[in-house]
DNA sequence: AACAACCCTGTAGTGGCTTTAGAGTCAACA
DNA sequence: TGTTGACTCTAAAGCCACTACAGGGTTGTT
């Protein structure tokens, strides 16, 4: 398979499989007479292992690690566990503080009625206002 | 007010400040004799003010725009709405796959009990097998 | 022979900082 | 007077996870 195969097959940016390849997470393919890469049904597994993890929101360094003791059997799997519990914190984190942020916008999308010059705007002011009561 | 005390006032890195001043979102401040910069209120509540925005996960150049519709108070405040809207919008498409996310992660590591080796890890499983899903 | 579609390498750019290196300034203390 | 320590300065590089670009080679079709 060649790499825009595998691009057609996984979705994944060209540029970013050989930028993954460079980084150590993909293992380094075959190449053809030409130089062309050539990949197996291995690499795509584990392309869309690393898009999996992804989408998940890891680092590509927690995906490293994972791929370690995916290669590793025998290995304990406590550490993976903890991965995935900071992983989760993480998100949990982000969740929280985005949620705020929805709320902190919809509410100032409420101070603007249009039509208005920008000394007169609701937002404006109500940014100004936050911004001073923060200080 | 020299930056130190900027810093302690706002709790914004020092070199967050110089940032900005270098993106020109800060006014460059005055300098003294040996060259230290000198700040006024002006410029905390400027300085307040970005990291507001910033809380709200705007990017710097909308902060500018928006900095710009400040300074001209006679512009049409149509702009800054529309801004808002934007960002509104996409705070709202990612904390829609952040809340996906959380799902993802906290069923995921349900499928982890302590003490197994990688082999059985319950996690990697899940993970390789959504992985192939995809495919 | 020309062309499109594919592939290669290497480098630079993105955003929003943070870190580092190397140097100067200033007040307080011994 | 010397020296310590806290503060400040500039310029450049590093971080993450890509993405884009420049400049070239290869392959298949018309």
């Amino acid at each position: 398979m060649r790499i825009g195969e595998l691009h057609h097959a996984t979705g994944v940016n060209i540029e970013t499989i050989r930028f993954y390849e460079k980084e150590g997470l993909l293992p380094v393919p075959a190449r053809t007479g030409n130089g062309y890469r050539t990949y197996s049904s291995t690499h795509l597994e584990r392309l869309s292992f690393i898009r999996h993890c992804r989408a998940l929101d890891m680092p590509l360094s927690e995906i490293k690690q994972i791929l370690d003791f995916v290669a590793h059997p025998e290995a304990d799997c406590g550490d993976i566990n903890r991965l995935i519990d900071e992983q989760l914190a993480r998100v949990r984190v982000r969740l929280k503080s985005m949620r705020a942020l929805e709320k902190q916008l919809s509410q100032l999308r409420v101070h603007c009625e249009a039509n208005h010059t920008a000394a007169e705007c609701g937002i404006l002011h109500e940014l100004v206002a936050a911004a001073n009561c923060e200080t």
